[in-house]
DNA sequence: ATAAAATTCAAACGGTCGTTTGAATGAATG
DNA sequence: CATTCATTCAAACGACCGTTTGAATTTTAT
């Protein structure tokens, strides 16, 4: 049986297996989904023995929701914490909070993932997470986005008391749509020059999502 | 050897078997993936031998292309018939065209489903092309849109021909993504009461999507 | 050093997969 | 009726699947 994962960080020595066994995974499923990809493929492109990947997570479905944990987990909290330097500026301004600031903070993970590995990583999985069927990643899915989605819909609340909250989700939710979008093709299909970077994509996608939220408002005419 | 489908549609013995995969492919298809659904269980659900899949369509992939083209190939008529409608409707009351209003003809194959039995299966399985890993679904979305989507963004720059058509490519895009949101959940994640038609779902749709294509227009104020 | 626990490993389990074969059946044509 | 072609069928092919086992090995703690 493997180690629990206690809150300290005590590396282990299963741990090294463990990190290569989920980074194999990732970029197999990211390339070809998750049906597709057998956790013999997994565990010969990590170097490991077969039975190393049931040893460690279980199922291969387990070994999906680490997968999708180890990096949604991250990327939840710097939404929040993003979400959160937005407010004490808005606040310190002694303007209140712009639904433009709202969806900048909330794709702020991809900004911070520019400067890292990650920026080869992040896009392809959660488009991939968001491709796979329902079934099985919806519950996965409310683990690791409900808390956080509240929060900016709260936020959104404040930067447009006026639309009711219905509304705003509905909003939110055609956001998501252009924003998985944007992260399983980068670029549209058809473009002439491909070497749009992920960060002119994510400022097309602020403007558009921006005035999608903002539709119908007046006060800035 | 399957006969040759030729212009005119005399119809064969096989047609019914071949029918009858295909629509046993499409629903299993929708609900599962296509990686998950084994041409076993397609066969047995249609009431078929399983040497007839291949018989009829060579390949597990060919299947997917056939089950692809049967919905996608009148859909693509219908946003072509919807957009001439549109052009002449603008040009005989002598105004414009207008974004709303063409992006409300490439909708329109979704309309047009909501009186027929299509309303189940065209919704889930453009959600679920979109989601297949794009090494299997690029060429046949290549085939199946480029034409139309060249049409649209045609009708999109005579709406708007302050904007370059690289900007419109990039707002189609986000459109599209929104699009496929709203097809593959139907209602926002977390919804209180979650009898939200389809017909509902389009409208916002296109509230969201035109304001997002519109953006920057100064000239309604 | 020794005992205990954690981890790796090769091998196999029963099943299901996409695909192929070749004979049986049906329909169409002369 | 005889013949040709299209279609269906049961059976099998080899390959790969997720999972399990139990012994060997390494690490950890006494």
């Amino acid at each position: 049986m493997p180690a629990t994962a206690s809150s300290t960080e005590d590396s282990s020595a299963g741990d090294i297996t463990r990190n290569k066994i989920l980074d194999a995974a990732e970029s197999l499923i990211i390339e070809h989904g998750f049906a597709a990809t057998s956790l013999r493929a997994i565990a010969h492109a990590a170097n490991v023995n077969l039975a190393a990947t049931h040893y460690h997570f279980g199922s291969k479905q387990g070994l999906l929701a680490a997968v999708f944990h180890r990096r949604m987990g991250p990327v939840g909290i710097a939404r929040l914490d993003a979400l959160a330097k937005c407010r004490s500026s808005a606040s310190e301004s002694g303007q209140g909070l712009t639904v433009r600031a709202v969806l900048t903070a909330f794709f702020a993970p991809f900004y911070d993932a520019m400067h890292s590995e990650l920026i080869g990583i992040l896009p392809g999985l959660m488009a991939r997470i968001y491709a796979e069927p329902p079934s099985l990643t919806k519950p996965m899915m409310a683990d690791e986005f409900s808390e956080v989605m509240s929060h900016y819909l709260s936020a959104l609340q404040e930067a447009r008391p006026d639309l009711p909250l219905e509304e705003l989700r509905w909003r939110f939710h055609f956001m998501i749509g252009s924003m998985i979008q944007l992260l399983q093709f980068n670029a549209p299909l058809g473009m002439v020059g491909d070497a749009y970077s992920l960060q002119d994509g994510l400022a097309r996608l602020i403007d558009f999502t921006v005035a999608g939220i903002e539709q119908g408002a007046a006060d800035q005419c």
